[in-house]
DNA sequence: GTTCGATAGTCCAGTAGACGAACTAATTAT
DNA sequence: ATAATTAGTTCGTCTACTGGACTATCGAAC
């Protein structure tokens, strides 16, 4: 409910669709009578508003459910499988990954087309999309589902919808939503909304939503290259003053004298990345997307012992506890999620960071682990920004 | 309006009503029209709020005003600044100030105790309390006003309304709304609402609303000994997932090894705190409060070029800078206000602070300035929280 | 098998509160 | 004086939630 905004009727009525659609989402196969005890809505309230929630295609009814007592069985409902879906896509420098949500969260089809890169003009990674899309929205024809949105994730900040710089792509100022609304136009799915996030604040979303924390206060700090963080506070992705909160690929770490791409010396970046990493370890190269499924060399040499590798894993869980001193402090995070090649580098590694964490915030009470989440996540996690959109207002569905 | 809540008319009405009354206390004196034109409200709607709210105190007619066109003159509408009003405290180690501020944010009476040394036994600052608390009830009650709640700011950290710690006074664990509602009854006003807030997130507060400084992301550093940080998040006060946000006074500064009173080395406070400031000047002592209005030691010698202290304020500046340098990237705030002792030390150690985050975060476009607010305005923030609590919920109000 | 208690769900009159049009009120411009 | 303009009120209308009566369907007891 917007602060400033009156309430009328409507709203009143937009607020309690939402308040039952989330309960539905969150109860699972439920029936009218408990989302009426659960919301405190009446009965008579909740058959209403289901009943809009049907006639939308939010809802469906499940035959009749429980014998496990008296009275008469309830009539189950669930969120629709069938109804509207969400698109998401996860760009990055060498694929683009997409997948097909339901409103129950299950993933209906996945799409991946790889690229050598994508860096430079943005249009490159607009067609490296287009087959992604097409399957999905055939797929999504096929199983009678109506693409409520597409939202893309992608390492880069991202400001009013528009993709305000993104290192790891090249891209400056782009206007991916225009783009791609006109390839879905010419794919014969125009008007769908178009939505940018940046994968960071993403993947924290996924930690809270997939890997059951419910923190109201999470960092998650993902990596490849261009090292950042993605911030929720009370559950919601914190965008800062200019959208860059988050972006700690080029703080300066304390003794490091490394160059970084960037042209400065010392960044966390140049310390902690993945080529970084890998440079530091003797495998120079380009950085391998973890994507493949194997392991990363960096993994296998931390594991393996080999001296240098484990020296420079040392040093970057030294520089990214220290960054991690300021920050965590501040915000008093619940927990601290290590993801992008950073579970690669074991259990050791995150050991070490949480332990130059403490050394700098010796008071602390924040956990650090390591994401549990494969790195494709992003793409899932960009697609229930629509569903979790759908079911925050249906109200603006059901006028299309 | 709670998210999770059913809304029915009642609440449509609440909301309604708490729009009206945070724009006429915006807005100043306004008109009914002019109300109905911002709120989105019809005329008769306004009508019927604004009655509701003049029945209850909160608003006051002053005659009809402009006459700069033609039509009808307005019927002016204000906030009462003959109703409810709020009590604000602040407790420090050697004293007690408070004041008494009615609904158009004016103060309408201060008082100040004075003590030598309030920690150790909360007790001792509830007594001090005391005559603060007689002298602001009596003046409520001969200007009509109402005292609808009591807050109390204190350095120190707050969870579930209870003091969970306050280095600076001692504490642990203290129900303060407790022992002073207690007070409260023997002075012959028993059962206003007592609430506790950290002073650094209500001067943060302060400088948002008092300073015009309208940034929705915000952190203000305060200090005196005990340093710590009130961070403001979508304009609210952000308290972290255990409440221990924003504290900063032992993070360990890189390189320093000054002992703290913490039992460890290095930690911020141990190196930007008053007194290890004075004592690295060479000034040894308790630190003395600005209250008293003149120039703290340290000031003038830091103005009088005194080389001692010129290296320890360089060197507090750059651990000052450092610290934020983790917290910067992260939340990207509008600005970072340094308050406490830090705004005596000049212009220069403001630059100097800045210079060392911009060394260790290049990209950031976070402003770095010195409070202009006096350090008693924590108690006027603290009385800020209940005259906002009734604006923000005027039907609460009314059903006393 | 029938009856009773329990639970699920629907129906409908009642009600709170916002809306809108018509109205009154007070002022300036002509 | 009269028209134009803006402020504010009145009253009937509309929307959407409520509460109680009612129907539906089950298990358990007789």
């Amino acid at each position: 409910m917007e602060r400033d905004a009156p309430v009328r009727p409507v709203q009143q009525h937009r607020h309690n669709l939402a308040l039952v659609t989330r309960l539905a989402a969150r109860l699972g196969p439920v029936s009218r009578a408990r989302l009426a005890q659960e919301s405190g809505l009446t009965k008579s309230t909740v058959t209403q508003l289901t009943g809009e929630l049907l006639d939308g295609g939010l809802l469906r009814e499940i035959g009749t459910g429980r014998s496990g007592g008296p009275g008469r069985p309830a009539n189950l409902l669930v969120l629709n499988s069938l109804g509207p879906a969400g698109i998401g896509l996860q760009i990055e420098a060498d694929h683009v990954a997409g997948c097909l949500l339901d409103l129950t969260g299950r993933v209906r089809d996945r799409a991946l087309r790889r690229a050598d890169d994508l860096r430079g003009d943005p249009l490159r990674a607009v067609k490296a999309a287009e087959p992604v899309l097409r399957r999905l929205l055939n797929t999504a024809n096929s199983t009678d589902n109506v693409v409520a949105g597409v939202a893309v994730g992608l390492p880069g900040r991202i400001r009013d919808a528009t993709v305000v710089r993104a290192d790891g792509l090249g891209w400056t100022e782009t206007n991916l939503p225009w783009l791609l609304g006109d390839r879905l136009t010419a794919l014969g799915a125009g008007g769908i909304p178009v939505t940018v996030a940046g994968s960071h604040p993403l993947a924290a979303r996924a930690e809270r939503w997939f890997d059951g924390e419910d923190a109201d206060v999470l960092v998650y700090v993902g990596g490849e290259d261009g090292l950042g963080a993605g911030v929720l506070v009370g559950g919601e992705v914190h965008a800062g003053a200019r959208g860059a909160a988050g972006e700690l690929g080029h703080v300066r770490v304390a003794g490091a004298e490394e160059p970084c791409v960037c042209g400065g010396r010392g960044c966390l970046d140049a310390v902690a990345g993945q080529s970084a990493l890998l440079r530091a370890a003797g495998l120079d190269g380009p950085a391998r997307s973890r994507l493949a499924g194997g392991e990363s060399g960096l993994a296998g040499l931390v594991r393996s012992g080999e001296p240098g590798a484990l020296s420079a894993a040392r040093r970057a869980a030294a520089a990214l506890g220290e960054v991690l001193g300021g920050l965590v402090p501040a915000l008093d995070p619940e927990v601290v999620v290590l993801g992008g090649h950073f579970p690669a580098l074991g259990e050791d590694f995150v050991g070490a960071v949480e332990a130059a964490l403490r050394a700098r915030c010796p008071g602390s009470e924040t956990r650090v682990r390591a994401s549990r989440l494969p790195p494709d996540v992003v793409a899932r996690a960009a697609a229930t920004t629509v569903t979790d959109a759908l079911i925050e207002n249906p109200a603006a569905w059901f006028a299309e």
